[in-house]
DNA sequence: CCAAAGGTAGGAAACTTTTCGTACGAAACA
DNA sequence: TGTTTCGTACGAAAAGTTTCCTACCTTTGG
């Protein structure tokens, strides 16, 4: 069975509070809603059965998973976080740049923000891909 | 006066609707809520009065002006283009990709969606700019 | 054993976003 | 002129998302 789509097979696309707790999954691995909520409280107040409820629905919605076994139920992403991730930023790129990964690049390269290090990266990177 | 920022000069994020309906400006220019509406049924069935009242409400937030001097209104984007996209690439970047910009490229690079073609415009831009 | 602390479950409230019905005025035209 | 068409305005319903209250069970510690 596979997770994280609807009936129709489309991805299922978490919303903000959802993106914000897989984040956290990503970042820690398995956690209790504990430790998530511990997490999130560090940013912003959460009340425990507000991230407890979201996590259950997430469950629901086959976003999570989580083991039962115990009385501390622990929750694991279902999909791998590089799915996910290639989902939103083809996503993005469709939405942002009309489908073209290259309209994206050169935005970044004239952004203030992308740093001289940064485009070093990107030019090794490059090299690497040639050399295959 | 700035528009499209808070009171706390924050910007403001547009919706996923309100996204759809600059894309549509972003590619056409200032148009009428009829053209606009047009123009989002090629992808999707939405009333004419849902268009309109969208159309109000982010002229509204500042987020489009009209000029009303004629009877059916002409709306325009408020902030620059690229202003909006840099906010909404930033806003991206750090929330998928902890705001490192080369990690977004390396998921760029590793995707099968990212065509050959577009890495090699991505090694023109960056001989160019290797030039200056 | 009892109280306190910490866990899950579920429903409802609150808030945000989206959609559209209705009212009404101006323009087009038969 | 009268009726049909096309426009704006506005409120409220509908849908989606987020928050948290309450109930109740289990574990822990005095």
């Amino acid at each position: 069975m596979k997770a994280q789509t609807t009936e129709n097979n489309r991805q299922i696309e978490p919303t903000k509070s959802e993106l914000e707790i897989l984040q956290v999954l990503w970042e820690q691995g398995p956690l209790t809603v504990r430790l998530v909520n511990d997490k999130l409280n560090e940013n912003r107040e959460v009340n425990y059965t507000s991230t407890l409820k979201l996590m259950q629905i997430m469950t629901d919605k086959g976003i999570l998973t989580r083991d039962e076994s115990q009385m501390k139920h622990i929750y694991h992403v279902a999909e791998k976080e590089q799915t996910t991730k290639d989902f939103l930023l083809e996503k993005f790129i469709d939405t942002m740049y009309n489908g073209s990964a290259s309209r994206l690049m050169m935005q970044l390269m004239g952004n203030k923000k992308t740093s001289k290090e940064d485009l070093e990266t990107i030019k090794a990177l490059l090299n690497q891909l040639e050399q295959k």
